[in-house]
DNA sequence: TGACTTAGATACATTATGCATATATGCTAA
DNA sequence: TTAGCATATATGCATAATGTATCTAAGTCA
């Protein structure tokens, strides 16, 4: 067997070469493939999502996700990062793929499966790359379930009327609360939501508005600075009409332990 | 606005009827997407693949996860099922998307996204369902990291011999073990790979082997007891050379306090 | 300058976890 | 029939992690 294989090897290569050549990908019906990201961000206390109004068909006039088809040879990643910047002027974020939705029939114009990622990012660095464009818009999260029971989430705009979503993206953007909850004992990611230098304070605010309860405080600090993730500053916050907590920052991976 | 909006209500569902009915998804190139199953098992204290021999292009006689490409109007999760059921004969088991791969040169023939999936099965019961072939093996696994670190991992034959993995398969298996041992401590999935009676030292040794490192037997039967996701039947094991162990079972979700 | 507000420290109770030891029990073999 | 074997299960205690209460510190603002 193993004589054999030798032996072969340049033949198999051959072989390999010409079944490429010959290889015909239109033999069947394939799917679109598109990405979506839903970018969160923690503006005064509250959850929200980077929504995009749709004045295009389909699903004209409702609100989605900033996407994009995937190009045919640009990695899943790629798209990801493409759809956000080009659609919204946001970049250099906290980017991750969540999930991928394919159920037939989520989009009416054909099959499309999506690739869903989230993005986390601090509400002034989103600010300052934001694109103006009224049809861009911070949505308010209202998550009708606790913990990390999952299940579709809903919009809410300033006059605080329900926000109209399109295809399946109350459904995404619900998924991504409920890995956000999860992930936030294990993983640090509430520092993608904060400005470089914060105080434990409103690190532990970014937790509560995520989890959607409170904490206490004191575990809160204590397990944060035994964690080894984070390192003092020295220097303190101002003007804030109390005592000013201490600034700490995010270490990097080399720093750790 | 709210009232142009219920004037054109008819309108605007007669265009979006329009777009769809002229919507031409041939006008650029997809991508082929396809889905593979990563089942596991565990099987004599070790964790094990279910891959299969490939007696055809490409990436002959490599091996690879049971996949195929996905149906134009079939679900990704029905895809997956289909796949599994097809190749390998198994049905009716643990079975959930774990991450989409879409590197641009993962696949020589074309583009193919592939949705990759995790299933879990007791070794008992997938032998009683699998296939008999001798291109579908249960190949052990040999993990190089600890932890959730993630990362490649390797199978091995029975002679102890390296196996030839396809495509990036080595990276979905790796991640399949960098998932279950994350999920292990918050989700109920050792009880997939056990019987449906069991005793405590049983889950402890999946819990083991998945882990790849030994746990504190005391602590793991209280906060396994406390967690309130097993049931004692009152009944013992028997015929095994020592004082026999009370059987657990899994409480359903309803059960559940 | 003193009231106000939140930061941060300290103390202690409660709970979870790790470890050592004692006893229980079915099996096996003399 | 029974002693001894191997592992299950229970108990007690040390240590660590977490929750709660209280006190003092240090800025801002009227």
């Amino acid at each position: 067997m193993k004589k054999k294989s030798k032996l072969s090897k340049k033949a198999a290569k051959k072989a390999e070469t010409e079944f490429l050549a010959n290889y015909d990908a239109s033999l069947y019906p394939h799917p679109s493939v598109s990405v979506d990201v839903a970018l969160f961000t923690v503006d005064d206390g509250k959850l929200k999502v980077l929504l995009t109004h749709r004045d295009h068909q389909p699903a004209l006039g409702k609100w989605s996700l900033p996407g994009t088809f995937v190009g045919i040879s640009e990695s899943l990643d790629q798209a990801a990062s493409r759809a956000l910047a080009t659609k919204t002027g946001v970049s250099g974020i906290f980017l991750e793929q969540l999930y991928t939705f394919g159920q037939p029939d989520r989009d009416p114009r054909t099959r499309v499966i999506t690739v869903a990622y989230y993005a986390l990012v601090h509400i002034e660095k989103l600010r300052r790359m934001l694109n103006e464009d009224p049809n861009i818009q911070l949505i308010d999260l209202v998550v009708p379930w606790s913990g990390e029971k999952g299940g579709k989430v809903q919009g809410k705009n300033e006059a605080g009327k329900k926000v109209n979503l399109a295809f399946d993206h109350g459904d995404i953007i619900g998924l991504v609360v409920k890995r956000l909850r999860g992930k936030l004992s294990y993983a640090p990611i509430g520092f993608e939501l904060l400005p470089k230098k914060f105080t434990l304070r409103q690190l532990q605010s970014i937790h509560e508005t995520i989890l959607g309860k409170k904490k206490n405080k004191d575990s809160f600090r204590r397990s944060l600075i035994a964690s080894g993730l984070i390192a003092a500053t020295g220097e303190l916050e101002s003007s804030v009409g109390h005592r000013p907590a201490e600034l700490y920052r995010f270490k990097r991976k080399t720093e750790r332990k």
